[in-house]
DNA sequence: TTCGGTGCAAATACTTTGCACCCTT
DNA sequence: AAGGGTGCAAAGTATTTGCACCGAA
């Protein structure tokens, strides 16, 4: 999915839900569609350039992830990220890995944790709709400058 | 690992690291210990019918944490948990389920993350050290009751 | 005796809520 | 015009920090 055709399937699910078209909505959708990593509450605030109430950022969000498009997780950090939804249409989704060094978060492609899963004995009837996986270590880019010095 | 071999184990680690065997952090690796599931700063207060100080709580948390006697999760409640951390000589880990309906964390065993990445790329040369993954859906409990409804 | 550890009070960080005004529909 | 949405102020949780006293080694 481009950029683009994210854009118009958040305004168009938000079109579905009723919810108005506002400046604070559509700079939000544009901002973490555009983002190469999840973003903190805090990382929109200033990339607005605090020009959309912090406030409203949160509830912003908080609505574009009962919409389910957005995902939220919690690195370790001590506060939320977010970043778009995989679309209806995705079979594909990713997980992160963090350098608990530097701190950098980035994308890793090809879970297999849904084969994985028809092979796991879950308690009870468990059924599972989701799954977060994140990957903690140390980036290359880390590795290397500890082995310089 | 039995409860009593995990006991003895973190007593021991405090002590290589030395540190003090105070009462704060042998009631709360004891209790710890004997968990089914993760538990938070907040349970913790309320198991030791708060005699111990939340601070304390906090602090001790934090340091067995760094000592990688526990291990640190948050399953979107916005509060951490913790649980003893796998034994240096195990092999085996666990991870979680959760239940989004009713808020139950259960464990689940078999994960296969380390094998599923031998085959998955990974960005740069990134250096996997540990692993989190939680499964999110609903749990045999709710399910039957929904469907009754 | 010494110095790490604890408890209390206060501060900080993140997030949510109440309410009046604004602007999309 | 009407009602959802926003901003401001204030409140609510979770967690951390400063400092004096206490107690394990």
């Amino acid at each position: 999915m481009t950029k683009d055709e994210r854009l118009r399937w958040f305004e168009a699910t938000l079109e579905q839900a009723g919810m108005r078209r506002t400046l604070p909505r559509r700079v939000l959708l544009r901002l973490i569609a555009a983002s190469e990593r999840p973003l903190s509450a805090q990382d929109i605030y200033e990339q607005t350039a605090e020009e959309i109430n912090l406030v409203t950022i949160y509830r912003t969000l908080n609505e574009l992830t009962r919409l389910e498009l957005l995902i939220r997780t919690e690195f370790g950090e001590g506060f939320y990220r977010y970043e778009p939804a995989p679309g209806p249409s995705d079979t594909e989704h990713h997980h992160h890995v963090v350098c608990d060094n530097c701190g950098t978060i980035a994308d890793f492609e090809g879970c297999m944790v849904d084969a994985m899963l028809e092979q796991t004995h879950l308690p009870d009837n468990f059924q599972v709709d989701s799954h977060t996986l994140t990957l903690h270590g140390t980036c290359g880019r880390c590795l290397a400058q500890t082995a310089t010095k």
